[in-house]
DNA sequence: CATTTTTGTCCGATATACTAGACTGCGTGA
DNA sequence: TCACGCAGTCTAGTATATCGGACAAAAATG
């Protein structure tokens, strides 16, 4: 099996992208970047062409050119390319713009060390959820998450906080219809998301069981940023198993780390 | 004064661009994105156009259409945009794609906890050095420095290792004329600099006074990655007047620290 | 070994992305 | 009040970036 065959099982609508349209080299710029980022592996140009739907040679084209500016890099001796450090340096520059940034990732990297259990930092894209950072626990069985990846908003706590600045109508027109299918199958009721949402608002916390897989429990505390605006929020992702006891120590711990983190004006 | 003439007067290279030229969609984005890494604030659409020396309406298309992919978002309620959350993912996959990478920030970490002084992770993006993340000192005259900020090579320590791969021909055709100049003004011979790359090769480590600038003492050792290849250091920026027991005793622990990274097939 | 697939580069034709410039509306200062 | 500069949008025309396809060389494949 080639690589490129598995791609296309991971991402078939990608693959079957129309072909013949003229597309110009920015949106080919930004359509392979998101396709790397999915991908999270270096790929051939080949591969990518056909991953985007574009011609070998415009894709030839656009890779050489993104290699010299950086913002690629080629991987290995055959071929491969994946992000350039140009592009560390635009992330860097974005993330850092937000002042208390470093102490967001101090903030991180203690709980994460205090309680030895996965601890993510969490924000929206588009309408999607994204974790932006993440320590992951240490044990035999660590419970990983991939920065990076876009999970639909409603399969996570976190999600429930992050839209607690909006009404149930604007809540309605930003989610897709099919994003309330949950991983396993189940239907999320609208109505039942819109009250976890009240229920977040009215809490500053939120916290769910087996909602994006069946053995974590998450636990999610709002950042406040400058005009109170909750832009991120910090989460613990704990085995489901996890004594109430310790759920609760380490919600209390997490609330107040995030609260500390919050309306330092900017 | 205008924001944009300040700009024009730090880069005043950029502003007079030539005008009157088509260029293509592609590049003018890496420009653009160039230009806001240079300037490490948000920019109206305005003041862009004019630095970077394109139409203003192919300008705003252009940012248009990255506002839309999320590398670029609105800061603030006049117009002004920086990078965008696109580019903090596309980033940090560049970072951690190098499995130890996680370690490497551990270790700058710890170094900085430890010392309390400034530490930086540097590499070379094409013929600069640049700071790639750092731990400013806390004492009240810091000595902080710019992350992603491009810097002549001959003007740092790091710079001497990590050319140490290169025989003196290929530095000698690696370096631009120009960079042998110090901020100071003073010409450093390209002999010098050669034979300082030799020690530091010999060495494995390197250290310099009073080179960017009258007042740090630098101490950078290398990390070495899967195949032993020198692509990123390690370094402590001093002030200097730093006691030389103490400078030896953060030289050797920052050494063992470096090489603790190294080696650790990828 | 012969056969097939893939890589990387090049080229001519043309659909179109980029540009110049016009236009509106807002805010500011005289 | 007017004059001015700037923000943001729109349009028509043309210089050119993109595309399809051809090609040789390299790498799989049988």
């Amino acid at each position: 099996m080639t690589e490129y065959e598995i791609l296309e099982r991971t991402a078939p609508e990608a693959a079957t992208a129309a072909g013949g349209e003229r597309k110009r080299g920015i949106d080919r710029v930004i359509i392979l970047l998101e396709a790397l980022l999915r991908q999270r592996a270096p790929m051939r140009v080949g591969d990518i062409a056909r991953l985007i739907g574009a011609p070998r040679s415009t894709t030839y084209e656009i890779v050489n050119r993104l290699l010299e500016a950086d913002m690629l890099e080629t991987v290995g001796t055959d071929g491969h390319v994946y992000f350039g450090r140009a592009m560390h340096l635009f992330g860097w520059a974005y993330s850092h713009h937000n002042a208390h940034y470093p102490r967001i990732i101090e903030t991180l990297d203690r709980l994460a060390a205090e309680s030895g259990e996965t601890v993510q930092l969490c924000g929206l894209r588009g309408n999607k959820y994204v974790v932006l950072d993440s320590r992951d626990s240490v044990g035999p069985f660590r419970i990983s998450s991939q920065v990076g990846v876009e999970v639909p908003i409603p399969w996570t706590a976190s999600g429930r906080l992050l839209l607690s600045h909006m009404d149930d109508d604007a809540v309605r027109a930003f989610i897709p219809a099919e994003d309330y299918r949950l991983p396993d199958g189940r239907w999320l009721p609208q109505e039942d998301f819109l009250a976890a949402i009240a229920l977040a608002r009215r809490q500053g916390y939120s916290e769910s069981a087996a909602l994006a897989d069946r053995f974590t429990w998450c636990l999610a505390a709002p950042i406040l940023d400058g005009r109170g605006a909750m832009t991120l929020t910090l989460c613990f992702v704990l085995p489901v198993d996890t004594p109430e006891a310790r759920r609760i120590e380490l919600l209390a711990l997490l609330r107040e780390r995030a609260m500390g983190l919050g309306l330092v004006g900017d």
